[in-house]
DNA sequence: AGTCTATATTCGATTGATTGAATATAGTAT
DNA sequence: ATACTATATTCAATCAATCGAATATAGACT
């Protein structure tokens, strides 16, 4: 696989709203376990687990496993600048681009022990 | 459609190894007509039209007419800094990225009257 | 008018991505 | 062991993207 067939790769892993919106997510959160992305975005697991896994193939995400718990972070923080810049351009076409909002913690709805007890997600 | 669909749909655009060539090739070259895509890429010329019809569509390349040619440039030049960004984060994770080549003017193959007489491509 | 040249569009067949549903795995606790 | 919980995988149906072939458009030149 050539050069731009393996970019056009990891474009590919980005052009899905999901995985958008899972990506901004870590970036700003730094890392999230499963449950909370679940929380956060209102999907079935499953469907959070497939998109994780596409992200993963692509190496955007690395996961760190915890116990029951998998927690997700950006494979490299630049990656959020790469979001950003994104979105920048959008915005500079006159397209409304808005931010996520950040997570409340505990997230209602999450039923990791973490949010159960209102501390940090999973940390 | 909300903002990830239409970020989604941008990424779309970007997922397609052709399409990332003639995006490199614009932010080199500043502006190229379909003519030198054509003999540059070594495809045929529908199929260029079509790739580039998709950039347009997604905002990220405009285009000049100029007689019977048309000249296609990056609708932003941060477009060039955004690909520039990905193919980093992508090096990072020890994936082989080359940098296309250079362009020699005039080109081989081309057809457009700049490329007869030997002078600057379709400017 | 007709003709040539550069570029664009349409259509159809094939291929690939998406996603819901069901199921599997693997830690943890009793 | 058994049961429970968090996460992952598989499969199949649907939907969207790709690309070759043919055709269309539109400007320039006789």
């Amino acid at each position: 696989m050539n050069t731009y067939q393996q970019q056009a790769k990891v474009f590919q892993a980005l052009a899905h709203p999901t995985r958008l919106r899972i990506l901004e997510l870590l970036a700003r959160e730094g890392e999230a376990c499963v449950c909370h992305l679940v929380a956060a975005l209102n999907k079935r697991q499953p469907y959070i687990s497939q998109q994780l896994t596409t992200l993963r193939k692509a190496g955007l995400v690395t996961d760190r496993k915890d116990g029951l718990l998998v927690h997700y972070r950006l494979s490299d923080e630049r990656v959020g600048d790469f979001l950003r810049l994104g979105k920048d351009i959008l915005r500079a076409q006159g397209i409304e681009v808005q931010s996520g909002l950040a997570l409340t913690v505990p997230l209602p709805g999450c039923t990791c022990p973490r949010c159960q007890t209102g501390q940090e997600p999973c940390e």
